[in-house]
DNA sequence: CTACCAAGTGATAATATTTATCATTAAGAA
DNA sequence: TTCTTAATGATAAATATTATCACTTGGTAG
């Protein structure tokens, strides 16, 4: 794989922000660091960074979102508002490290929880 | 709600399947009982029958797929080949009521592990 | 049993998201 | 500097989903 100078700062879009960007989110902001860059190039490269495994793709509400957190966490969903949230949970970590999963290998940031988010909960009530 | 013949046999289609069918297999196998019956109605019903809880829909590679089967489990992705199978773990259904999600509520079935699944990691061997 | 109302359907069109193609550009090794 | 090929950008196409609306049907009230 060659540099490519369009790679680099999508790569560092998501690093530097703690937001779960769709493809066209990502887009948008690299449009204010490289203008006239396509969206084509966006798309080819965010597959090609989650194949390498340096960022994570969550498929939400029929589009791909993606996160640039290398650190071990896990992936909460709200159900009703689409929201995505990292979730940090060093004990569930080291106990998922045991678990059988029957010739199953998950990924190191591969657990997606879904359900309600709290503000949709007290919206709610 | 009101009964409809359609409804019915969607959700038939697929407790009485332990696939993960998208919405065109869905339709595919419901045209075989019901000749004419539009792919508006299947998206229609599928969304309705998620919302109430009756069938778990996941998003796999840009498609929804649903699961039919209501007892308590989890799914395991192959991030591979896409393959989604379901995954019994009553140890971790019972540890999992007892984690702290910030105030985050997880769905009964909610739980999705993203992995290499154990036919692709043997074809790579 | 019949009339009525609203939920549900099916045909069609529109939208959204992603992928394919290909001539041009540029990374980086010879 | 030259050469090879990965990467890009413009465009078109494919795929998946949602919106619209006249028509049908479930089910209740008269």
């Amino acid at each position: 794989m060659r540099y490519s100078f369009q790679r680099e700062h999508i790569l560092q879009i998501l690093r530097n922000s703690t937001e779960h960007y769709s493809v066209e989110q990502v887009h948008k902001e690299l449009l204010k660091e490289i203008p006239n860059v396509s969206l084509m190039t966006v798309y080819r490269n965010l597959t090609l960074l989650a194949k390498k495994g340096d960022i994570i793709p969550l498929h939400i509400n029929n589009a791909v979102h993606y996160c640039g957190d290398v650190n071990p966490h896990y992936h909460l969903e709200c159900l009703n508002c689409g929201e995505v949230s990292d979730f940090y949970n060093s004990e569930l970590l080291t106990k998922n490290k045991f678990l059988d999963y029957n010739d199953f290998s998950p990924a190191r940031n591969g657990i997606l929880f879904r359900g309600i988010c709290s503000d949709c909960k007290e919206a709610e009530a």
